[in-house]
DNA sequence: GACCCTCTTGACAGCGCTTTCAAAATGTGC
DNA sequence: GCACATTTTGAAAGCGCTGTCAAGAGGGTC
């Protein structure tokens, strides 16, 4: 293992104190032109790369950027992370990613690891930790939270209501009238924006919400499955579902496969997020786009602003009904279900 | 923005020297008792957290592993750096990802800002970085290489050949003898073991190769998509495709599913990597399983127990064809399709 | 040629931690 | 109670870099 050159090295091969050296590599001050040569020669010739780790020790900052997610390996964090790491592309930056596994503790935990390694600022996409815990960070760095409003912080979500809305409509316009909803975990807000937006969505349209239309799953895809399964063990009448994000589609998708049950001919299906895959879905997925990218471009654009102490309004995030084919008009009142669960 | 509490605060704090701070904390030698509970208290009482970049550069080590991936966002890589994640999890050592977006000048980008971050060890998953180069970082470094076979490194794949034999065999045996092949990039090395894979298996059946049934895609959705509507377009007979990833084959299954052409009835599919979502795919997606998380903890306890100058012998990796619904037994000599485009 | 200004440069003191090294404290045997 | 071996401890140097500060080098003015 090669002994690392260093600034020090630099300087001596050049003929000029490590100072000048430093001045050469930042900007930060004029250079004779012959001295700026000669050191970027001896850069050159040595192959010189800055130690980071000293830079930031110097500089009081690591040129980092925490994020916490849920699971990294999520498709949903994971367009969050791509729109991350493209913001901070052409910058000094870069992430560092940590995982809350959807558990708080283990959140909390993410966030002490990041703030060990001395990150600039901080990312934190959805979770519970508690908003207390978030105020406190942000008087020791930027921070900005998404998929969250907490007062007091900056925040980036899209409007979950609305979405929701959106997806009822379309299926409403459509001529469905008995509307299941597999529901996100209670403990989300965004879960509960969604059913909010499914229910308003429905008394706009005149028609009754009838809760045993409306199983809670966990914004994964065996809970989609087994949302479907209880629905219809249950009984349940229903012509179209609207999942609370695309991963439960996708489960929901399997157990209608399961019984016969035909998308979109005997059951519109809609999801939420409009994950990559959602359009390679068969049939193709209509969903909730959600701009996951955008999302994660934004927030990080933010924190680097707020690191230059400069102030960022982040373009309006909207949410977009992409309708492909697994919507359909209402067959017949009786259509294939109604009989057959009736 | 709160000033930091140093360990030169603790051992104000506690009435000890820094060095002996520094003992308490690490262990690295014996300390009076009742010195060690003042430190501990003072480091209670102030909350103290260690600065790992400071730490890392008196040490000259950074406690982090570098991991160059293709796409952070791609749900297989995803599962691989979950593996990494897992692993390193109860460890010292942090993740530091960074992508090489499918392009050779971006993965030798990607890599460059890993070792200026002084990562101290590197896992490579995937890519074209010429093997000398990564010979030579294993010169300054611990380096596992992920997916790519090089000599004189330590290398962690699996058996692409066997797993493609497999997804044929399956097909044959379900009564197919002619099976499409939409091929991974042929700059892929894993893309060329399941190609010969693929010919093998037929030709130990006693079937012919024929090329105009093999279509190359770039293991992203939208080409598999393509490679479908080539085949039909050149009125390709075929009962059976075999994708040499899932991603392709969900492009597949739309373009198959705009045709009318139902998936097993009337062609089978078959994928490679096992994604978690095949699982909801519908029909669920038969595949041949790549145990994505299980090779990056794999190569992750490598990496570290190479930094403990510990040898490490990685458990054996294999495929396994998990068979779900989209593989069915020929229906009929002269199926649907066979009639519909000869 | 003395004086003042501006620009460029190097010495040096950190950043927060680790790690020798030698001094101080403790323990042992007689 | 002494000489000696053994721990335990603190002082100090250093990891590789930055940034302040004051000295040095030029240039212009009268």
């Amino acid at each position: 293992m090669r002994e690392a050159v260093t600034l020090n090295d630099v300087a001596r091969e050049a003929g000029v104190s490590p100072s000048t050296v430093s001045r050469v590599i930042n900007g930060t001050a004029r250079v004779n032109a012959r001295k700026r040569e000669a050191v970027l020669k001896a850069i050159e010739r040595l192959n010189y790369r800055p130690n980071l780790m000293a830079k930031g020790l110097a500089q009081g900052r690591s040129l980092t950027v925490g994020v916490v997610t849920q699971e990294i390996s999520s498709p949903y964090y994971g367009e969050m992370l791509k729109g991350v790491e493209q913001a901070l592309e052409q910058t000094p930056y870069h992430p560092i990613f940590a995982s809350g596994h959807w558990r708080a503790d283990q959140e909390e935990a993410a966030l002490k690891v990041l703030v060990d390694r001395q990150v600039d600022a901080l990312i934190v996409m959805d979770g519970s930790v508690p908003e207390e815990r978030l105020l406190e960070l942000s008087q020791q760095m930027p921070v900005v939270v998404v998929g969250r409003e907490i007062a007091g912080l900056n925040c980036l979500s899209i409007d979950n209501f609305q979405g929701a809305h959106q997806a009822i409509r379309h299926l409403i316009e459509l001529g469905h009238r008995r509307i299941a909803h597999i529901a996100g975990p209670k403990s989300h807000p965004d879960a509960v924006e969604r059913l909010k937006g499914y229910k308003a969505a429905l008394a706009e349209a005149g028609l009754p919400y009838d809760p045993s239309l409306v199983v809670e799953g966990d914004y994964l895809e065996p809970s989609g499955l087994l949302a479907v399964e209880a629905l219809l063990a249950r009984g349940a009448l229903f012509t179209a579902i609207f999942a609370a994000n695309d991963q439960m589609a996708y489960g929901a998708s399997v157990a209608l496969y399961r019984r016969g049950i035909r998308i979109p001919h005997d059951v519109s299906l809609v999801g939420f997020d409009d994950l990559p895959s959602s359009n390679y879905f068969s049939p193709p997925l209509t969903s909730v786009r959600q701009p996951g990218q955008e999302m994660g471009w934004e927030a990080a654009r933010w924190v680097l602003a707020m690191l230059k102490g400069q102030s960022y309004t982040p373009r309006p995030l909207s949410t977009r009904l992409v309708v492909r084919e697994s919507t359909g008009f209402l067959r017949s009142p009786g259509s294939r279900l109604m009989h057959q669960t009736s």
